[in-house]
DNA sequence: GCCAACGTTGGC
DNA sequence: GCCAACGTTGGC
């Protein structure tokens, strides 16, 4: 299976690149994804060694800021299951968990961010889902040759 | 803060 | 199964 990407919508103010760079080694869980599309993604497509572009939703300007790696591939998120958490689930039955997660590790930054009207802008970026009218899905696939050009964008070949 | 777009819920 | 009401997302 060929190495895929995905692009990973992040509320700066909830959990930003900084707080990815700051979790023990660069790593976290990205879970309390509720949403089925993006559950199915996270759950049966997303694999172990697969590009993540970092991106900074409700932000002026949103944009991409920088890249990670898959190093687990889709598990049940505990926190369905945790009571004090608040994406728990009480209709998620532990022998069928309803909602997954997966983990990613920060790859590197930027060297600079690759804004949301640089993108729209940008030739080959058309198809974007990021870019498609009223897109809100928070896990994305984002196609080679779209991972290539955004980060051709930011200064660096991918 | 506004509001368009979208997903979910629930009455029927 | 339909669809109105509601809640959330996220750009601006």
């Amino acid at each position: 299976m060929a190495r895929r990407f995905w692009l990973l919508k992040s509320d700066p103010e909830t959990f930003g690149w900084e707080d990815l760079l700051k979790s023990p080694r660069k790593t976290t869980a990205w879970d309390g994804v509720r949403n089925y599309q993006a559950r199915n993604l996270l759950r049966d497509e997303i694999r172990v060694g697969d590009g993540v572009l970092f991106y900074h939703s409700q932000s002026a300007p949103p944009a991409v800021v920088g890249t990670a790696e898959v190093v687990r591939a889709g598990y049940p998120d505990p926190t369905q299951f945790d009571a004090r958490s608040k994406y728990r689930d009480a209709d998620s039955d532990p022998a069928e968990p309803r909602w997954y997660a997966v983990d990613i590790r920060a790859g590197r930054e930027l060297d600079r961010p690759v804004t949301l009207p640089e993108m729209r802008e940008a030739p080959g970026l058309e198809s974007m889902v990021l870019l498609r009218r009223g897109s809100r899905l928070s896990v994305q696939p984002v196609t080679a040759a779209e991972w290539k050009i955004v980060l051709a964008l930011a200064g660096r070949p991918g």
